[in-house]
DNA sequence: GTTCTATTTAGAGAATTATCTAAATACTGG
DNA sequence: CCAGTATTTAGATAATTCTCTAAATAGAAC
């Protein structure tokens, strides 16, 4: 929900890697699990953090719950980075 | 100097607000210092983390140690974001 | 309702990170 | 060179984070 939940949840490799799986469409748990070396209570614990951070919202169907990206939150941080860049008034970049 | 190094650096809450504060200008580290109850020791800490992502440099003038803030590792950010986001080809975001 | 599959939660241990105090280094200016 | 100020480094500790195993929950399908 915060910022500061954000970039923690970002500043982990293993749920960078995540959010860029699904980047190409929603995953199940397992599907996710499937591409690391962990077990799947580690992934659970990594989703979670996504969640916690709005990164990913989950949609159950079966029973399977699948993961999907939620770029709204990444907004914000660009807009934070493009203001500490000092693109604070215009839009566009240089 | 890696981009896990990057958000590592950005995903504690002191060091961005460090770069906030250079953000206006260069500062000595005893006057980020000032801005925070760190000791000093703790707040060269966090320099060196984000001396070592590439978000700051340093230059040395008389006794003091000024950093300044190095945007251009911050376009890097920008464009994995964005590419996440799903902007990957063009250039100009909806 | 029992069993099977998918996922999460709980609890514990190892690794990493943030912080402190004390000591070291570096530079200034007499 | 000596004394003073600014900053870093070293070493220790507390807090947080990542990971595991084992157990719990949820739903599906028979």
């Amino acid at each position: 929900m915060s910022f500061a939940e954000t970039f923690k949840a970002l500043s982990d490799p293993a749920r960078r890697q995540i959010l860029e799986l699904l980047k190409k469409g929603p995953l199940s748990a397992g599907d996710i699990g499937a591409h690391f070396a962990m077990t799947g209570a580690t992934i659970s614990y990594h989703l979670k953090i996504l969640k916690q951070a709005d990164l990913i919202f989950e949609s159950r169907e079966k029973n399977y719950i699948y993961y999907q990206l939620n770029t709204s939150v990444l907004e914000e941080i660009m807009l934070w980075i493009s203001t500490l860049k000092g693109e604070n008034d215009h839009d566009q970049g240089e």
